[in-house]
DNA sequence: CCAGGATAGATGAGCTGTCAACAATTTCGT
DNA sequence: ACGAAATTGTTGACAGCTCATCTATCCTGG
């Protein structure tokens, strides 16, 4: 119908919408849950999962800011704000002296510890128990190839 | 095997993580090419095109926060700082006296028209192309799925 | 071996989001 | 009809994010 600014299908512009529409609800009950049942945000939260997942508990400042696919600037202030609050502690890389590695302190795994059971509660509950497993691998497959479409696409 | 803090399986976990990477990094792409292409943010952009799709550009306060899944005080702050630069107004609402419609001013129409066709673009090459329709399909099926299943839960 | 460029990360200013408290209606129970 | 509770939206303080800039180290060609 319409020649020069290519829109969207319906069935196009709807999956895209709904698509936005629950990632913004789920994170928005996600965020206000880890905040309410720890004393952290959702930010620290991840940073620690990344850490602890990892073997030693240790990994490159650069490689945990694509990681979560982060800003080395959000990154760096976030690294400084939990360090300030003894979650996670700057090391120096001797391999590379421009480097840091991110460790995650006691306290950082004695937080995660007590703060990812009610969760990954709240992530099954709002999200896995509502999908069949079938669609969630959909999902994930989903996921990777937009992944790894946009790897290759400039910009 | 592990009874008491039922953790997900290995693929919702890869599920789980392959989702919230991806939109992590398609929104990083695409709020930063939205900066760079016209003079909006994100935010923005999605509360002009949200108010310019309704009917007459006019949105009930709380039903246009509801709509991109915002907090209303997020909304509030929004909608002042675009109404301090032209791009919405507030309307007194005539049947309920607390109420406000925002309404998407000329210069709002403006640049929404003239940030769509290549966000729209943006969109497509990094999400739709990497897609199937019938992958497309999918998606927005488990997006309302976990929609109406979250607005079925507590909290 | 050294000059120029690339990479790792930090920093500060300014904008954006969150939380809690607030004011102004409207609605509801009795 | 009247007081309590709920709804609509705003505000201010503070926390978090972005962008540009800066330092320090590393790599590469000549």
């Amino acid at each position: 119908m319409n020649a020069t600014p290519r829109w969207l299908t319906s069935e196009q512009k709807a999956a895209w919408d709904s698509f936005i529409r629950m990632h913004e609800k789920l994170m928005g009950r996600l965020t206000r849950q880890v905040r309410a049942d720890s004393h952290m945000s959702a930010a620290d939260y991840i940073v620690l999962a990344k850490l602890t997942e990892a073997g030693g508990g240790r990994i490159r400042f650069l490689d945990l800011a694509k990681l979560v696919e982060w800003e080395k600037s959000r990154m760096s202030h976030q690294v400084g704000r939990m360090a300030k609050r003894g979650l996670v502690a700057r090391e120096e890389c001797p391999e590379d002296g421009r480097g840091a590695f991110i460790v995650a302190t006691p306290a950082g795994y004695q937080a995660i510890e007590e703060a990812a059971p009610v969760h990954v509660e709240h992530v099954r509950r709002l999200f896995i128990d509502a999908l069949t497993q079938e669609e969630l691998d959909t999902l994930a497959r989903i996921s990777d190839r937009v992944i790894a479409h946009m790897e290759k696409q400039p910009d």
